[in-house]
DNA sequence: TCCCTGCCTG
DNA sequence: CAGGCAGGGA
């Protein structure tokens, strides 16, 4: 009966895709479920964590009885009776559902069969022995002693199916809610899907991340881990219990989230509180609305998201608000296949200007966050080998990174949530069993290996303190507003409660990368232009790989990267005419003079002063050492090619923009981040 | 054909 | 800085 897997257990045929959860009739004992759900260290539980001896419910069975209750159900030979109990053992779905009550009443009677029976042998011995007045009292004591524990007993099961009722609304409303969800996500998919895929190719969509490979057994099972896995991890432990009891695949730090203090879990309750007498109750009743508005919010924000999604594309001003509060995902490219593509091709055939408009959802260009925090782009330009000018460069950890004009909309968020969504959702997923190859090749499912394929890494770096593994599990709960910190908690706390949402959020792991292309825009700001003209201390000819690696915050289209060539176009424009004109100047001004000076373009000169004045006009940045000695080679060759009548041919230019070219150096790591970078010396 | 570049013009 | 255009390379 308290199998802890009996919610678990469906039959394949049984498991609607959509289904949070089923509501088996069944089910017949709400400890497993209940008590870790009501442990905040249930995930170092076993699932009959009840069963420990600081029991939340005053009248919950004593250590002693329990370990009577666990012999019984473990299916030990009971000390009378003899007759075995089967084990059954998680993942052993063969059996009907209806088996299990079944069980629970053998297991019962076998119970009150065994008490009645050790009662009958202790006064058969009694008979045998020496009668006494001593054991004749012993007996009556023995017999209220029984009376007691008969009494104790009976109050137990009657808390039992009180909290079954209560779990079984809770189900109910979940359910409901999740039909919801299914109403509106459904219908919102056939009609996206609709000349596609049947429906039934479209109902299966999320459903099929669980059900995918229906020949594994523990993936039909929705919501567990494959037998075989707990198995090995428990013949290690060598516990007969854990045997049968196998632990929740979920692998949540629970002792970081609870600092031994209070732990406030937005309903008004301190742990510790409950622990009193009628606390337990208070705590249960509190928990369970806690757990079902949590639900109720979350599909919401879903709700709210796809609702959105199928209408107007919200305003820049609208996303920035909505997305603090929305931790929803969007079905990205490869979950809607022609979506994205379709959208692009529309949105190419309009003006630039009405672009921006259309553009606004659509999700990121696959490629670029491939590129993101690679050591170097722009590989395709080689590098003269002068080990003089790498010297010269400035050093990167000098290039601090401050939003100095952050766009719009505000980066910080957004990553946060984006990592939150990710690590909470991927903590409970990354132990299921999930085969779905379109999930875990996604590279924002690979948290784990600190797969900086998005953007907020760094930024999380930014967060005080510095975010290791526990760090940014607090990063997290700074990403998250504070009226959704006890929904965090209630979710980091209580596994079960993660893998019961699971099978609805599942839905939302999608929106990831919506969440990740809202963080982008598709139009460039005069911040990124400022951005570009820094850059172009280092790089003259940036391919646009290279610019989508240092403008992550970009959504890039076709229109967006030509723009952004053509901005280093000018930008090379702007120079050469410079060098051009200084050089011509020099050479008018006699080659003995020019070569006086050696053609060094001092800081001071006037060279200087209208480049800087162009590109770092704020002159918040320093000129960096390379992009002066790349001007004087530029300068010397202008001067070179005058001097010896190179300039009468049309096509003189050219040699030059060869040798620049390939003077190009690595852009330091700092404008590899939305903003633009700033010089720490200017700081000071 | 696409992408990049440079030149010219506004 | 942007638009248009032409040329060249892959």
């Amino acid at each position: 009966m308290d199998c802890p897997s009996d919610l678990f257990q469906q039959q394949p045929s049984q498991v609607c895709h959509f289904d949070l959860y089923h509501s088996p009739s069944e089910s017949t004992s709400t400890g497993p479920i209940i008590s870790p759900l009501l442990h905040p260290n249930s995930a170092s539980q076993r699932w009959g964590g009840y069963r420990q001896g600081q029991c939340l419910f005053s009248d919950m069975p004593t250590q002693e009885e329990e370990q009577e209750v666990d012999a019984d159900r473990f299916g030990r030979k009971s000390a009378t009776g003899g007759t075995p109990i089967p084990q059954y053992r998680i993942g052993d779905r063969r059996r009907g559902s209806g088996d299990w009550s079944q069980d629970l009443l053998r297991v019962k009677q076998l119970r009150v069969d065994s008490s009645v029976k050790r009662e009958a042998e202790a006064e058969r011995d009694g008979h045998r022995g020496r009668r006494s007045v001593a054991q004749l009292e012993s007996a009556e004591k023995s017999a209220e002693e029984r009376g007691r524990r008969k009494k104790s007993r009976e109050g137990r099961q009657r808390q039992r199916r009180e909290l079954k009722l209560q779990l079984e609304e809770t189900r109910g409303k979940l359910l409901e809610l999740q039909r919801k969800v299914w109403q509106v996500y459904g219908e919102h998919h056939v009609e996206e899907e609709k000349g596609g895929e049947g429906d039934d190719g479209v109902m299966d969509e999320t459903a099929e991340m669980f059900s995918e490979g229906e020949t594994d057994d523990h993936l039909s099972s929705g919501l567990y881990p494959p037998l075989g896995v707990n198995e090995k991890n428990h013949e290690s432990t060598g516990s007969q219990n854990s045997e049968v009891f196998h632990e929740p695949p979920v692998d949540l730090d629970l002792d970081m989230e609870l600092d031994g203090g209070g732990v406030w879990l937005g309903c008004s309750l301190v742990h510790g509180e409950w622990e009193n007498v009628g606390g337990s109750e208070k705590f249960a009743q509190a928990l369970k609305q806690e757990l079902s508005s949590a639900v109720a919010r979350v599909i919401d924000r879903v709700l709210h998201l796809y609702a959105e999604t199928n209408q107007t594309p919200p305003s820049s001003a609208m996303l920035a608000q909505e997305i603090p509060t929305s931790r929803t995902i969007d079905p990205d490219k490869k979950h809607r296949p022609g979506m994205a593509v379709n959208m692009t091709d529309q949105a190419e055939a309009l003006p630039l200007v009405a672009k921006r408009a259309q553009e606004k959802r659509h999700p990121l260009i696959q490629g670029r966050q491939k590129n993101l925090l690679m050591p170097q782009a722009n590989s395709s330009l080689p590098l003269l080998p002068q080990p003089h000018l790498s010297a010269l460069l400035p050093p990167r950890s000098k290039d601090s990174f401050l939003q100095s004009c952050p766009p719009n909309p505000p980066p910080l968020p957004l990553p946060l949530l984006h990592y939150t969504m990710q690590h909470l959702f991927t903590r409970s997923l990354s132990s299921m069993p999930l085969h779905k190859d379109g999930l875990h090749n996604e590279p924002f499912m690979d948290f784990r290996s600190h797969n900086p394929s998005f953007p907020p890494l760094p930024l999380l770096g930014q967060l005080n303190p510095p975010l290791g593994d526990r760090g940014r599990d607090e990063g997290m709960r700074v990403g998250i507003d504070g009226g959704d910190s006890a929904l965090y908690l209630v979710f980091s706390q209580y596994p079960i409660f993660i893998l019961i949402l699971c099978h609805c959020v599942i839905d939302c792991v999608c929106v990831t990368h919506f969440l990740n292309s809202l963080n982008s825009q598709e139009g460039l700001s005069p911040c990124h232009l400022k951005k570009a003209k820094l850059m172009f201390f280092y790089t003259r000819y940036p391919s646009s790989n290279t610019l989508k690696t240092y403008f992550p915050d970009v959504k890039f289209n076709r229109c967006v990267t030509s723009q952004l060539i053509k901005w280093f176009s000018n930008f090379r424009e702007f120079f050469y005419i410079q060098m051009e004109r200084f050089a011509r100047q020099a050479a008018r001004e006699g080659p003995v003079t020019a070569r006086e000076r050696g053609l060094r373009l001092s800081r001071n000169s006037e060279l200087f002063r209208i480049l800087n004045m162009h590109y770092n006009k704020s002159n918040d940045y320093q000129v960096p050492d390379r992009f002066v000695e790349v001007s004087e080679v530029a300068l010397r060759e202008f001067f070179t090619a005058i001097q010896s009548g190179r300039d009468a041919d049309p096509c003189w230019k050219k040699s030059i923009y060869k040798i620049i070219c390939k003077l190009d150096s690595p852009v330091p790591d700092s404008f590899r981040l939305p903003g633009c970078p700033m010089d720490t010396h200017r700081m000071v």
